[in-house]
DNA sequence: AAACTATTTGGCTAAATTGCCAAATAGCCA
DNA sequence: TGGCTATTTGGCAATTTAGCCAAATAGTTT
């Protein structure tokens, strides 16, 4: 049941590891708002401008996102539009664990 | 706006990162159906049991699972519902791959 | 063409992840 | 107690990832 599907889910690990990064999970929050280009990253992340590129470009490779480059600028745009909901659960296993950690403390 | 919040987006990466493994998926699934105890992993997936325990103990550490022992066996059973739900739009993100593959193909 | 801006790529090091084996731990049963 | 089963933990090597700098590329402007 594994190996039959285990393509399946080396693909399906692949988009969840090209989220699995703070600045990728930021990225891809400031893309639900509407398209931006590399640089409005660069100063908000405090990263380097190439490290930002990289971020961009594991989020494409993942198939995550799409640019389109337009005079010297290269601007990206989400490819999927239900992110957002897709974040729901973590909150709620965030939750959850904020919960516990109370419990433990007793309070 | 991405200082202010890095803890939030690091919590955030963190469930993600746990996720993000093929045979972690897989025992995401399963768990889905009802607690398993580790050894029915092992098999199923063709890895070493330490394997699977470490996989189960990443889980358990971001908050996915939990785990009950009786007799010599640990079961392990799913903490938040709304994974399966989750992966609704992992799909998606596949499926558009999918297209833009054979529309280059020319299919 | 030269200077300038925006982005990507290559190279490097440091850190994290994966998976195996061996050893340790815990519970059960004779 | 001793042996047996199930699971976890420690240690190790191989692979991957992250992020910086420097260099390359592409487009714009003078």
């Amino acid at each position: 049941m594994y190996q039959q599907r285990k393509n399946h889910f080396e693909a399906r690990a692949k988009v969840l590891k090209a989220l699995a990064h703070p600045s990728r999970l930021y990225i891809v929050e400031e893309l639900e708002k509407g398209e931006r280009c590399v640089c409005d990253f660069a100063d908000e992340i405090g990263a380097d401008i190439s490290t930002i590129s990289k971020h961009l470009s594991v989020l494409k490779q993942a198939g995550l996102v799409i640019d389109d480059k337009r005079g010297n600028q290269v601007f990206y745009q989400l490819r999927v539009p239900c992110i957002l909901n897709f974040f729901g659960c973590v909150e709620s296993v965030l939750e959850e664990q904020a919960k516990e950690h109370n419990a433990l403390l007793g309070r």
